[in-house]
DNA sequence: GGCACAAATCGAATCGATTCGATTCGATCC
DNA sequence: GGATCGAATCGAATCGATTCGATTTGTGCC
């Protein structure tokens, strides 16, 4: 009858009759040891009721727990909503699953409990996918912690692998586009600059006090092609708000109505293009919209959003990648990749320039 | 200057003058520390460089690792694309998180990578997430690591607490109302019986092969009402595959065609509805769709999916306080939320109904 | 001034494996 | 028959904390 407290290696190798380092190689699949004596030891488990090699005491004696630490934005509520992220999310497990690495999901950017629950799990590497902001507390934590991290299109640090996107020359194909369309009176949708709820025309200083460079970035590329525009900042990346900034953009008179509206996401621009259809205007006939992202989404058939395509899921490998390089010893090279333009259904010729 | 090897809280210890347990319980923020005392612990620590105690061994002294697993049906990508677990892991972090806790996402009915990896990561516990299939290998292991188990809707199992809901009740009041508006052709999508890509009608022997309770009881509830109904099986919980589901079950001739289809998830009902559009057939006119989840789906409208809500992140809060419960050794109580039933725009009287 | 008591700190055991270098034991070779 | 070699196994150190009971120090009281 087994004994009442846990069985241990240990004392799987006494009933067996062999040392726990045996035991442990027998464990461990080593061919080092032979195959009469693994069986006596996984006998001798079996008989003990023991399921193998404690978690926590092995990955502290090898240093390594095989879980990585993916920051995904805001509260993981919405990035479970955002099909990019998602995409991004699944890239990542892609290539993480088949090392037997567990996805541990975080939500960056959070209060207190986020740090201390920082402070205390067990993570070999970390991924900050998007959200990370310039000075992130819990990006400085884990540095401190020497904890390796991959930035994935977030602030630039000093030796931090970066895999980033070309948000900027994608955006400013896009911006090219709608201008070889006629559009002049252009407006854009902007993700948060910070987290603070706050939504509504950006002034100069709350651009000056933005956080995140993708929405730099991307506002850049609009501001490449048309110069400085009306940017709509959301209070989140969610079609709710994408539809609030629709309003606010396009319920106004016909003469000052931009003509077209650049969304710096997908899920935005879908809001926009429920704003217009509750504004009673016809897309692209009476206003052009345009995304980011390219993401599948199924429910805008057939509507086909104009977008810029970024490979969230090679972005996710990318990353991926480079945590496995990182874990290995190797160190990643930064990485750029390539968006490109998608022409959908709704952009069209400007209605002024029609009329011209 | 601090020597090459990572300091350790032994190390800080010794430059601040003390015995490591005192500076544990500095850092631990015990009372039973001298501010003082406390404050030339952490300044010692700045100095080495010290992040604080590593999480690994701090876990394996005091046995808890503040990682929950939870398993999340299929592929991790379908499960992102299922607004009704992602309302579910939302419930769950809600409740976790303030605890400290980081969910560690895994793929359900995962093959041997993944068993390995299950094996290898330290977890304080587990949640099973409607995945969960009967005699799942991965809960057996979880079993014999002594691991505590929530199972949400899955297998029922001795000594595993189960989180569950009403579904035979609510589907049962959603044919009645189908029945009462005149309906009695009528078909239904169910979900995998199995993870083996398998698509079509089900048979008798395929549906004694099932392996997931969710879908016998979502498919009792349609039998208590219509008797046996033509079921179609769907390769996973996408709204793809519903719309192959529809076009299967509608392109028919009329008089064959069922006047409504029950779907076991809004996903499908939504991949139905398309079906019913790119037929040409009239919603609710020509044919009744509904659905089950009831999570909101912001691209359906206008239209209002008749379906069977069921409170999905109380579900998750639920199940993470069961988790909590366990962890803290006290043994939670199975429970089971009720569903109720909502009349959207996609279902109506029966075209043959109408006529007679 | 001596005693009791509380507060602060310390020592040592413990959590449960992994791993490296050393040791044993046959078998092979000359 | 003894030296050599390889395979299998073993011992002991180590990973880096936490925690409990014991010890020291300081304070209040009679």
């Amino acid at each position: 009858m087994p004994s009442h407290t846990r069985p241990t290696l240990a004392s799987v190798a006494a009933l067996a009759g062999v040392s726990p380092s045996t035991a442990s190689l027998a464990f461990a699949g080593s061919s080092r040891v032979t195959a009469e004596t693994r069986q006596r030891v996984f006998t001798a488990a079996q008989e003990l009721g023991y399921a193998g090699p404690d978690p926590l005491a092995a990955s502290l004696r090898r240093r390594r727990t095989g879980v990585v630490g993916t920051f995904v934005g805001e509260r993981l509520l919405y990035a479970f909503r955002d099909p990019e992220a998602i995409q991004l999310l699944d890239g990542i497990t892609e290539v993480l699953s088949p090392h037997g690495v567990g996805l541990l999901l975080l939500a960056g950017d959070a209060g207190r409990p986020a740090q201390e629950q920082l402070a205390r799990i067990p993570l070999d590497a970390a991924i900050f996918a998007t959200c990370g902001m310039a000075g992130d507390p819990a990006l400085a934590l884990l540095q401190r912690r020497a904890v390796p991290v991959v930035v994935v299109e977030g602030p630039v640090m000093e030796g931090l692998p970066l895999i980033d996107i070309d948000d900027r020359r994608g955006t400013a194909e896009l911006a090219g586009h709608l201008r070889d369309l006629g559009h002049r009176r252009v407006a854009t949708v902007t993700m948060p600059l910070r987290l603070d709820g706050t939504r509504g025309l950006v002034s100069a200083e709350r651009e000056a006090a933005g956080m995140y460079r993708v929405v730099f970035k991307r506002l850049a590329g609009v501001t490449d092609v048309f110069g400085k525009v009306p940017a709509f900042e959301v209070a989140s990346n969610v079609v709710d708000e994408g539809a609030r900034a629709g309003h606010a953009l396009l319920d106004v008179p016909a003469d000052r109505r931009p003509t077209a509206v650049l969304a710096q996401s997908d899920l935005l621009a879908a809001g926009v293009l429920r704003a217009a259809a509750e504004l009673g205007l016809r897309v692209p006939e009476d206003v052009s919209v345009a995304g980011f992202d390219g993401a599948d989404l199924p429910w805008l058939r057939p509507t086909v959003l104009s977008t810029v395509v970024q490979p969230s899921d090679e972005k996710g490998r990318t990353a991926a990648r480079a945590v496995l390089d990182l874990l290995a010893g190797r160190q990643p090279t930064d990485v750029t990749l390539p968006v490109w333009m998608r022409v959908g259904t709704t952009t069209g010729p400007a209605p002024d320039s029609v009329q011209a």
